[in-house]
DNA sequence: TGTTAGCACTCACTTCAATCGAGTGCTAAC
DNA sequence: GTTAGCACTCGATTGAAGTGAGTGCTAACA
């Protein structure tokens, strides 16, 4: 029995029609609603085909038939064509990322809402982080008498800061005499580079400072680790509750449970890291409350080492070439920005 | 017809009935659970004038009653008794709160969860804003050839800062010497403050830094204003599927739809500000998909004039006196926290 | 006069059977 | 290989009957 091109088109046909309606779709439909020039029941028979090899799922005796993840799959990799983005859907987000730039975590929350409306999916972004972290400058400031302020910069030109609580503070001479000399060691350096030899090596040279050094070394490994930390941007959730497929309460409920754990949310975005664009589709995907659920993920860089991934999770019955047009449209539309964040501007 | 001692027990075993089942209450009901002492007819009778009086309400003619906005005001002014927290649940809430000392935005995160946990409802958090955030301590930084870092301390002790991006920068010293001026005339004011005779001042005073200073003028404005922006922490929303009355998926989505409506929530939010506890019940708050919510709102102070907002959404059908005894505990170990915080260790 | 027992009545909810209809699988004819 | 036809399946809908929690009213009681 093999995948002939009949059996493609009924494929397509029971997808795209099940896509649009989401009930399952029978050989009649079929027969009037795509002109293939074949009887309902020489689809019948074909669909029966289908459903052995895997592809279409009964989901009870006398219904019609639906996709299975494995006939999306098959969708996904050969079957769907690529949508335009229409102007109108290119203009919005253009807008968006327009009236957005300079603030990051605004820019990205406003994506996120506009992503969620042109899908009608639920849109997850996650801000931008560096593979590796490397200190471009750094900084101490006296801030009144019992606080200095460090800054570090990194090379990816986010800005961190950290208060430093201490008795007493020494000096302003000292503390930014102190401060250039940090900069002069530790600049290009990432966490992992400030091993004990470097401490070693700054408390010997910086034997003067004793009182103050370790408190400042404390903040510089605190506020590299804060910096590592993924933030996430959400938006669209409610329109979950707009597919039939949720409308069991528990179901839903537990999508939501799942949806409000950050570490999930996050190892999901981060699975799509390593390629443009990913699809999970169902089962595929490992969290049990997603098992219908499509995941995709694309990744957009800025800079050459820093990247964040925009994640749309919709039922697996989703309209794929929409989404992936229009995560296409917003990758290249915030990468644009993001080229010119990158070189200043960034605020975190 | 008067509000005799009778009568506001039975209310009372109404609601807390209501509360615990959220099945309308029925006079046998009444007189089996709670020994009042009365039969079930005369408790009809009493009944009947609670409904005349406005407190309960007949969903149909044959059922019980239930409580209405009215009689939930009453309850919640009048009737109400505090709940002492379990050493279990200040346990917890101490474990979260020390557990995230120093990173104020994580903090505030841990405890909306923590919050949504313990109520099983749907917890909204604003991060501490100031009503009027004055200036500390401004300072220019170099950070590359094309760019300059500034940075704004806060007398609230929060840092913002914004890399201010320009054609060519001037040398070192320069800078530094501006921010210096820039600190001494600025110390102390609100954007308020820099008004145009300000501006007009520092203009012909700095002349000769006349190709940097709108720059840098525009870019303290900014940073000022996104000093303003609430951010919101959100967590629990789940809970919401949990309650029978927003088994309506539609009213579900909707509830869903206003939640992600920032500036409705902020609004929400502020009305509570004024007041150490709000309770707003069922119509009493204006959003229309909330009309079967109840809000309690609590403020948290940091200092004098820096105070952030714990929202709790909940159906009418909430448990108040948990909620408004988790709330004060909450409050009171993030106050303690937050002492300690605003003398240093602020991140944003 | 306030309280209570008793009773008729209401109405949402459940149950069950009948019916409907979209859809299938199979067979026989083309 | 394709198709028309037909019996069959089964979820969904409809409607009638029954159930039960709850009420309001009345008359009797303390």
């Amino acid at each position: 029995m093999s995948l002939n091109d009949r059996k493609i088109q009924i494929l397509q046909a029971i997808i795209n029609d099940y896509i649009e309606t989401a009930e399952p779709v029978g050989s009649r439909t079929i027969a009037k609603k795509y002109n293939l020039g074949i009887s309902s029941a020489t689809i019948r028979n074909e669909m029966s085909d289908l459903e052995e090899m895997g592809f279409i799922i009964q989901p009870h005796a006398s219904s019609g038939r639906i996709p299975s993840d494995l006939g999306y799959r098959l969708y996904v990799d050969h079957l769907m064509q690529k949508k335009e983005l229409s102007p109108e859907e290119e203009q919005y987000l253009q807008n968006i990322v327009n009236r957005n730039v300079g603030q990051i975590d605004y820019l990205l929350e406003e994506m996120a809402k506009a992503l969620s409306v042109l899908t009608n999916y639920t849109t997850i972004i996650s801000e931008p982080v560096s593979q590796t972290i490397r200190i471009k400058q750094i900084r101490l400031l006296p801030l009144d008498d019992a606080s200095i302020l460090l800054v570090i910069a990194t090379e990816d030109n986010f800005i961190k800061n950290h208060v430093i609580k201490m008795g007493s503070v020494p000096h302003e001479e000292v503390i930014l005499r102190l401060g250039m000399y940090l900069n002069h060691v530790l600049q290009g350096y990432t966490m992992a580079d400030i091993d004990a030899d470097v401490v070693r090596r700054l408390q010997r040279e910086l034997a003067e400072y004793s009182g103050i050094l370790p408190h400042i070394l404390k903040a510089i490994e605190k506020t590299m680790r804060a910096a590592e930390k993924v933030h996430l941007h959400m938006s669209g959730t409610n329109n979950i509750l707009a597919c039939p497929e949720f409308s069991d309460i528990q179901k839903a409920k537990s999508l939501f449970q799942t949806l409000e754990e950050k570490d999930v949310l996050v190892t999901l975005l981060e699975s799509g890291k390593s390629d443009d664009m990913q699809i999970l589709i169902g089962s595929e995907n490992q969290v049990q409350s997603m098992k219908d659920c499509s995941v995709i993920t694309a990744t957009y860089k800025m800079g050459d080492n820093t990247r964040g991934t925009i994640g749309i999770v919709g039922p697996t019955r989703m309209d794929y070439s929409q989404v992936v047009s229009v995560l296409n449209g917003m990758v290249s539309n915030i990468e644009k920005v993001l080229k010119n964040l990158a070189d200043g501007n960034k605020n975190t």
